[in-house]
DNA sequence: CTCATACGCAACCTCCTGGTTGCCTATCTA
DNA sequence: TAGATAGGCAACCAGGAGGTTGCGTATGAG
């Protein structure tokens, strides 16, 4: 396990298209240093309205990366990183993948002085 | 410099875009551990057409994922990795400062017993 | 109490995306 | 040389993404 390719892709491709967005990214930065935000605290210094911004977070949320709660009339918005991870895991395996075939190709032309 | 997070951020998100999509991930899987692979090759398995294949390389080949060469009349696809690892230091940028913003709070906590 | 603030909901718009089909060209092979 | 194979190009289409505006409702501050 961990080794099931199709899964992770799966998993891993909504958090992709989640993050393909320099908004989206933008928030999320704000959120990893910034502890819990309202959406008018994101929404400050941002160039689109904050419907805009409310739809960027419904995305991110959709694909696990913030976590809302109320407080009084303000919802606030924090980071999640588990999705983070789970993306990072889909690059190591296309990376893995990738150098263990230049290790194979390698092996083929070093280890065989040709039979 | 390599923290300088807007730049990540704008050079992650096409990367990022581009790896939003299951067909595109799994054409990625196929040429990281199947070498230079014809469009025909990379068509074989999956359920839309060539010519949807072709659009999704040439969105690959935009976020600079893959590159091609022709060999005949075939057109031959291959895994560029680097812009794979700047996505990962875009990931790994969000996670570190969520990590650095923790062990603020905690210090906060802990060495502060109330002045 | 009143007003400003923080937000939701819904309608609407434009443009991009993912996909298709049809047709045409180049190259390889029998 | 004839036919199969690999691919390009262009038109077209449905649906979704990103954005806006307008209006309505809680909640907080003066």
């Amino acid at each position: 396990m961990s080794r099931n390719v199709s899964a992770s892709m799966r998993k891993g491709a909504p958090v992709f298209a989640a993050l393909g967005d320099v908004t989206r990214l933008r928030l999320l930065t704000k959120l990893s240093s910034g502890g819990p935000l309202s959406i008018a605290q994101l929404t400050d210094g941002e160039d689109v309205t904050r419907q805009a911004i409310t739809k960027h977070l419904a995305v991110l949320a959709d694909a696990g990366l913030v976590r809302d709660s109320w407080r009084g009339r303000e919802r606030l918005w924090e980071l999640e990183l588990a999705p983070l991870d789970e993306a990072r895991i889909c690059l190591d395996l296309v990376s893995r993948r990738w150098d263990e075939r230049l290790a194979r190709l390698k092996a083929l032309v070093e280890d065989d002085p040709t039979p």
